[in-house]
DNA sequence: TTACACTTGTGAAATAGCTCACAATCTTGA
DNA sequence: TCAAGATTGTGAGCTATTTCACAAGTGTAA
């Protein structure tokens, strides 16, 4: 019975954890109260065993016979993934896409709140992106002290990705969504995902049949 | 001796793929001439033998004793994974992060052209992102036969997906990049990426420690 | 010419992850 | 109370993926 073992847990699972979540802020909405895995499968396609199995990486959840509740699995699920209470997260970079992400009404709806924006161009510094400030990245560790901020995203040109890395590394941040083409090189204790548009585009053009091009 | 069998080839090996050109790009711009799998291993942090193995699944690329011809590599990586000439993409949302997207430059660096952007918002409707005029949702179909893209960006909120994914997959489009937290159903032919930020911070909350929140 | 250091490509072994299948549990209704 | 039907949790088997380990190819320097 391997409770919570934090380290043991496979990442495809965590992923799919992540999936659930969503499925079930969604079921909630719906005000549905109870749910089977098979039910889970045809909305998510994943399959129910699979479901099952995930769960069970953290203890019992359901009923036989009966199926999940709803509104409990998912306040277990947002414990496991410590998205039940407000996270302040730190952003680099105030451009285009920095600027959607501190606009994106899906984080702060799942307690993920963009409490700091810097930048390295003067030019933003001072200005305002949204209700926030644009700050120096020289001011991060500063910042920091105060927000204790665990988690950092990087949304700079691929050459400053390293840089933005190790001054959140500098600062404290544990946890890095880094959206930069950049493989970062960071301490063991920090875990990096990585966000690439243009791999993934790439990674469909494979499936796609030979045939014509265009523009 | 598998030479190209585009379905055999585990999606972990295409992923990767897709990282190494990343990484080949680079180091074209570094004016390295050859690079051996161990190198490699260094720069990416995949196992060398790995990186073997999955360009195994293609043909034969290096010689022994030497590594690699970086712009050769290169250039077969782009040819498989189909970036080696110009492909125009359809883009639904012209939102923040539609914005964000059409001014990406990795995307045009890597011969992605979003040639088009829809939204189904009267009031936005005939605007511009940035130089591109913002077409009804309703237009997809007939201005696809014109420009016979086949791949589609979703970026519009989550109730309006499924909705998108149907317009475009009518429109003739193979594959979708979808930003919208929904799982799409779409026919088998055609393939779908998820790209879901706050499900990428959930899994990075999870490696948190405990202890303090904030905020 | 030979020995040595390096590096690839790839079967085979090891590891990881997924699915099946079923005992155990629970509800409902007669 | 009992039988039928639904559904969970999980060991066991299966499939997929990663890593090992080595024969074979290549360049360098004596």
């Amino acid at each position: 019975m391997p409770k919570n073992n934090s380290h043991k847990v496979p990442m495809p699972t965590l992923e799919r954890l992540a999936t659930y979540l969503t499925a079930l802020v969604d079921l909630t909405e719906r005000g549905m109260a109870t749910i089977s895995s098979n039910e889970i499968e045809r909305l998510t396609g994943i399959n129910a065993a699979q479901f099952r199995k995930d769960l069970s990486y953290f203890g019992e959840f359901g009923r036989p016979g009966i199926g999940y509740d709803v509104e409990e699995l998912r306040e277990r699920l947002a414990k496991i993934l410590k998205v039940e209470r407000s996270q302040p997260v730190l952003l680099i970079g105030a451009g285009n896409l920095g600027s959607a992400l501190v606009g994106f009404p899906g984080l702060r709806a799942q307690n993920f709140h963009i409490v700091a924006v810097f930048d390295n161009n003067y030019n933003k510094i001072g200005r305002r992106l949204w209700d926030l400030e644009i700050c120096d990245v020289e001011d991060i560790p500063n910042t920091n002290k105060d927000i204790q901020a665990r988690i950092g995203i990087i949304a700079v040109p691929s050459n400053a990705g390293q840089d933005a890395a190790n001054k959140l590394v500098a600062a404290g941040i544990k946890a890095i969504l880094n959206f930069a083409p950049t493989i970062l090189k960071v301490p063991d204790d920090v875990v990096v995902r990585n966000v690439d548009f243009v791999q993934e585009l790439a990674i469909l053009a494979f499936h796609l049949s030979e045939e014509q091009p265009s523009v």
